[in-house]
DNA sequence: CTGAAAGCGCTAACAC
DNA sequence: GTGTTAGCGCTTTCAG
């Protein structure tokens, strides 16, 4: 031996022969085994203090920084979380995925996104014989209907599980209380001395998020029940929670006869649809027609919308910290979390113009 | 030997003792080495017809699939495409996002997100030590200041990548003409009979996007010019690409003692804010003051905001095609693509009230 | 507290 | 066309 250096890597402290560090290389610069580098990367027990500080101290220099595939071979384990989420181009959607995705980056984990169209491609992303876990230690789901049955597939092969904007009994679940949402909203009517009001709602067989307008119509029509105002069920319209579908469904209600003075859209952009087809028809909101939304979008304000807000950001990061919590060993059954609502009265509602 | 079978799995057909196939049991079940596994199911050249009939079809009865982690450490290729993006939550870029997310996932590439908030955080990710390579194949940035120098160094490592929203050179660019947009902006306005226009900006020194502001307003200025109308450069405000600055720069603009007659706002979100800024002063956009945005967002219809339209959602699927393609081994040298832009004409624009 | 060695499941030469 | 075999780079028993 000629000189003080192993064979492996020819001269210079920085394996300027242009190859990535190994393991086994920080391992021979700070003369421990690739198991001691191992442990004192991953902050393991049972390791000497000044070892640990040698060893991070050569990974350093050497830039060296460990295959996450290799890694995940050896471990399996990915260190990777992945959404499920319907449609990533709405605000709703992708103001989620915003916050889970600044949760799961921060905390290290690669974040995978996946569009699902329909059930059908839901329940083969989650079918065991897809594997996702192979993929993935976790799964978000976004307003999408995930079984108990789906649940206990990915519990069995140990990928965590939380859902937003859905509740799944025994997993972590971010959402609103969406039948006090409706009661909010016809509260907020009624207060305000409306009799008929209108309701802008997505189809209750829509494949995704069928949840969503069940339960804020049941909590809509409960509460006028209890102020002892009767809803007329065919004051259904049928928004698909988009701008276009909201303005439909706004147009065939208020061409009733005997229109409604009020209109509740389960959305903001449904209720977008709503004061545009109120323009159209030269009505103004608030005064000639009331009308509330869901949401609280960043263009609400611009147009006055009164909504019922939801933090959104804030349930993507939860449901992301809940997954992340489950990986790293936390019981399952978290609590379910409630996120609140809150009425923002702006001008596109008043009391009844009649 | 008892029984036709091998020792391994005890007896069935599909691996009944719960662990998942793997490419040695199909070799197995198959008659076969698990190279030739390998070739049949990734569809190299070199297998017999009937031995990749074969093959696929243990595959499926045995419900195998590949191990994505040990793949990619035994071939060096991640079949994974990550998209660098400043602000999910925005409409353009979650759209953008949605359109690459498609392509992708369609292509059987996992999708990764990452949102940067500054230049820094975009360098650390690009440098070489920290070796993006080993957790992706391609790389999709949306509107951020790619050097040449990181294209390079990317390149050396053998990642694809495209960039949108802005061009970089010897690299596929999917873009809108941001000279022509504020010419054509210019244009509308000046044909309306208004000389002096205020422009609602992004701040020309905001760390990422900052060449779209600076395009746009050069093109919009060499139009007026072009014109014969000289632009005002005090007339300018920044509106922070969101609609509160709109809002702000809207107000800073129609304080002035010689307001303009007319607002081009460099987004439609900026567009948007504005046009609450002038409904809070009672003034009616395209009598009053005329208002013009970029990019047709899902809301502008709604507010009759007349704006320029780019295919948001194309860009990003054209970007993903391209990173795709490069992967795929296409010559790096892909022509640029400039994606269409179109006036679209709602009722936020008029001839000048005075 | 540390090291040796056996994999994790697949791909890619290279031989035949 | 197909098989053999040597890794890819890490984690994790199991000894000591």
């Amino acid at each position: 031996m000629t000189a003080d250096r192993t064979d492996t890597t020819p001269a210079g402290h920085d394996r300027d022969d242009g190859r990535r560090a190994r393991i086994e290389d920080v391992a021979l610069a700070a003369g421990v085994s690739v198991a001691t580098v191992s442990r004192a990367l991953r902050g393991l027990p049972n390791v000497a203090t000044s070892t640990r500080a040698r060893v991070q101290r050569v990974a350093e220099e050497l830039h060296y920084r460990p295959d996450p595939s290799a890694a995940r071979l050896a471990a399996g384990r990915t260190q990777a979380v992945t959404v499920l989420v319907p449609h990533l181009a709405g605000w709703y959607f992708s103001t989620v995925v915003a916050g889970a995705e600044a949760v799961c980056s921060e905390a290290g984990y690669d974040f995978m996104v996946v569009g699902v169209g329909t059930l059908d491609e839901v329940h083969r992303l989650l079918d065991a014989r897809h594997q996702i876990e192979r993929r993935t230690d976790g799964v978000i789901t976004v307003n999408i209907p995930v079984t108990p049955a789906d649940a206990d597939s990915l519990r069995s092969r140990r990928v965590a599980l939380a859902t937003v904007g859905t509740s799944v009994a025994g997993t972590p679940s971010v959402y609103v209380d969406d039948a006090a949402v409706g009661a909010l909203a016809a509260r907020t009517l009624v207060e305000l001395g409306h009799r008929r009001i209108g309701l802008i709602s997505g189809r209750d067989d829509d494949p995704l998020q069928f949840e969503v307008p069940k339960l804020r119509h049941r909590g809509f029509v409960e509460a006028l029940a209890s102020s002892g105002v009767e809803f007329d069920a065919t004051l259904v319209a049928d928004g698909n929670f988009g701008i276009a579908g909201g303005q439909e469904a706004a147009q065939q209600l208020l061409d009733r006869p005997d229109a409604p003075t009020a209109l509740f859209a389960m959305s903001d952009e449904m209720a977008f649809g709503a004061l545009a087809e109120l323009d159209r028809r030269g009505l103004c909101p608030g005064r000639d027609v009331s009308v509330i939304g869901v949401d609280d979008h960043d263009v609400s304000q611009v147009l006055g919308l009164t909504t019922i807000r939801q933090r959104v950001a804030a349930q993507g990061a939860a449901a992301a910290r809940a997954v992340l919590s489950v990986i790293a060993g936390a019981p399952v059954t978290l609590e379910p979390t409630v996120s609140p609502v809150e009425l923002v009265v702006r001008t596109s509602t008043g009391p009844p113009a009649r």
